[in-house]
DNA sequence: TCCCTATAGTCAATGTGGTTGACGAAAACA
DNA sequence: TGTTTTCGTCAACCACATTGACTATAGGGA
């Protein structure tokens, strides 16, 4: 996709210490146009972490099972869990069976979030497409999810990086 | 996840929601293994925003500067560089033309990091050559600058994802 | 020269998101 | 039944970011 006669910084230098930089790069890209788009669709205000932790609730899931699934403690799950409440895109009710059991479910806006994700996603993903080639993008798909499989699945972000 | 014969997890789904997952899968099985090898090599208790914070530090730079180039307010990235300072990795001084500015250089240990993280960063790169083959990895590379191109250089990462 | 403005760095207060520890209520098990 | 485990929550604390206010220095005109 690099044509001769581009204007300046048309070709990576491709030195080992980008590759972080550039797997950063993309996945910020991706986020930022994901977000900036949900913003659009009546999704303001949410931010990465939020959709993360929807995915982690899934079809319902007690706070522990979500604070398990994002490798955070339950405390830390609860308190996002209780600002997804706040929002509307959650909701809690008591298990029948155990009442110890307090089980998240989005709401239908909280489902609506995940509709728009799910096509804001194949969007982006369309155009990347285009911008690279289909089959180079899934070759690229392919071989980070190949590079990136020993590693924990967890989704800790912020005390990761600290 | 349902392949036939084939060992557990050898295919990547290729869903278009998945495309932030792996790209972050890659880029924390990339700086997890880095701060792994950097700590065998004298560089324990490091953290990827050290790195960053002192790649932004480069030859000399000041406070503000520096945060400039990470996106974030002059005060975190003087806390930053205060602990990199009593960490032993930079030192400030006076700037002589200009008592206002204080100059923030890499001591010998920083120059070290620096230099030791480009050689694991070097290793790391030709360990994914040898997993995806070095033409992909190549490919990739170039691709995920092409796709990143447009994002924001910043490197402000908590406070992004939150 | 003197003032006015802009810049560099720091201090203080605040917000957010994470942690650990402790606890009561409910379930599961011996 | 009594003991142990699990779920959710409260409280205290910590790490890291923010904004706003402040001092000190530099620089550019009247």
């Amino acid at each position: 996709m690099s044509d001769e006669t581009a204007p300046p910084r048309a070709e990576p230098t491709l030195a080992a210490w980008e590759l972080p930089l550039v797997l950063l790069g993309a996945l910020r890209a991706h986020l930022d146009e994901s977000h900036r788009r949900l913003a659009e669709r009546g999704h303001p205000d949410t931010r990465p972490v939020h959709g993360f932790t929807l995915q982690a609730v899934g079809a319902g899931a007690t706070a522990t099972e979500v604070a398990g699934r994002l490798g955070v403690s339950k405390q830390a799950a609860a308190k996002t869990l209780g600002l997804l409440e706040q929002q509307g895109y959650v909701e809690r009710a008591v298990d029948a069976t155990d009442a110890r059991r307090k089980v998240v479910r989005p709401t239908e806006r909280g489902r609506d979030f995940l509709r728009q994700s799910v096509a804001v996603f194949e969007e982006i993903r369309a155009e990347w497409a285009d911008r690279v080639g289909a089959e180079r993008l899934e070759a690229l798909h392919r071989d980070l999810w190949v590079l990136g499989a020993d590693s924990a699945r967890r989704l800790d972000l912020q005390s990761w990086l600290g």
